[in-house]
DNA sequence: AGGCTTTTCTTGACTCGTTCAAGAAAAGGG
DNA sequence: CCCTTTTCTTGAACGAGTCAAGAAAAGCCT
């Protein structure tokens, strides 16, 4: 609980009221990368037994507008997030059990930023998914 | 309609049975690329006025197992299907309305297929998004 | 501190894409 | 042409997420 402050300080630094379940979501994501939803609503309840689901959806759309959280969502996923943003970093996405880890950008940034053809879109981000096996899903096929 | 065989023979190529439903599907992923289901619904049922929305679904998804489509799905879009595959290509997504287009591999694939640091996943796809607004959108941007 | 305005939270209903389940219909091998 | 297996129709259900109205709290102001 010594990082409280910290938190208070990212939402009164990026001009967000600072609340009880603001604070408590933010720190739910610092402290489970890459939780769903649910797994944030859980973890926060933990703390403040009657925030509602929606004060936490509520926050987490807030926080990431704000850009104090990511929100990722590989395909087939519900939405994930974490709180590492801003450092351009990618994902690997087990296919068996939707297990995820991170993983710095294989390239610098530029070939990460450079499609070969952009069809006159303006580009400000490129996402990388590496899908496969997790160890443990590799070895142990869940049946 | 001249195509109708080729597709047919892709079907049974795969060993797969050759309805008319799956036929159409075929169809209308080849002719619309990124479609939506409700899309592919409708273009389906101008065909086939009486199918079953559960029959589009099905067919999707045995076509996408089969390999002979494609589901996408970036994030915050319902799935989205193209007849392209497996050459490895990527998307450039409008972060406004959502258009996408297709993008050739930036890099060749070897990095494509390398993260900095895999965590002992074994990977076997690496899938880029690039977003941005495409050039409709970044001159008049929807209200 | 106390009041006031604005934002945020609670409650509960609801939407929408997708899936499930049971039985009818069609595909294709013998 | 029949039989088995797969696929399609019908209709209900599910789950993540959103909407809406009013109650509560944050934070500015004096």
């Amino acid at each position: 609980m010594a990082e409280t402050p910290d938190l208070t300080e990212m939402l009164r630094g990026a001009a967000l009221r600072v609340t009880r379940p603001r604070v408590a979501v933010l720190t739910a994501v610092h402290s489970h990368p890459h939780a769903d939803t649910d797994a944030i609503i859980k973890v926060v309840r933990a703390d403040l037994p009657e925030v509602s689901h929606q004060a936490v959806y509520d926050s987490l759309r807030t926080l990431t507008a704000a850009g104090l959280v990511r929100r990722i969502q590989p395909s087939g996923s519900v939405a994930r997030y974490e709180s590492r943003t801003g450092d351009n970093h990618h994902h690997v996405v087990c296919r068996a059990c939707g297990a995820i880890a991170d993983v710095d950008c294989a390239v610098g940034h530029a070939p990460c930023l450079t499609a070969s053809d952009d069809h006159g879109f303006s580009l400000d981000e490129a996402e990388v998914v590496y899908w496969g096996l997790c160890p443990r899903c590799a070895t142990h096929p869940p049946t």
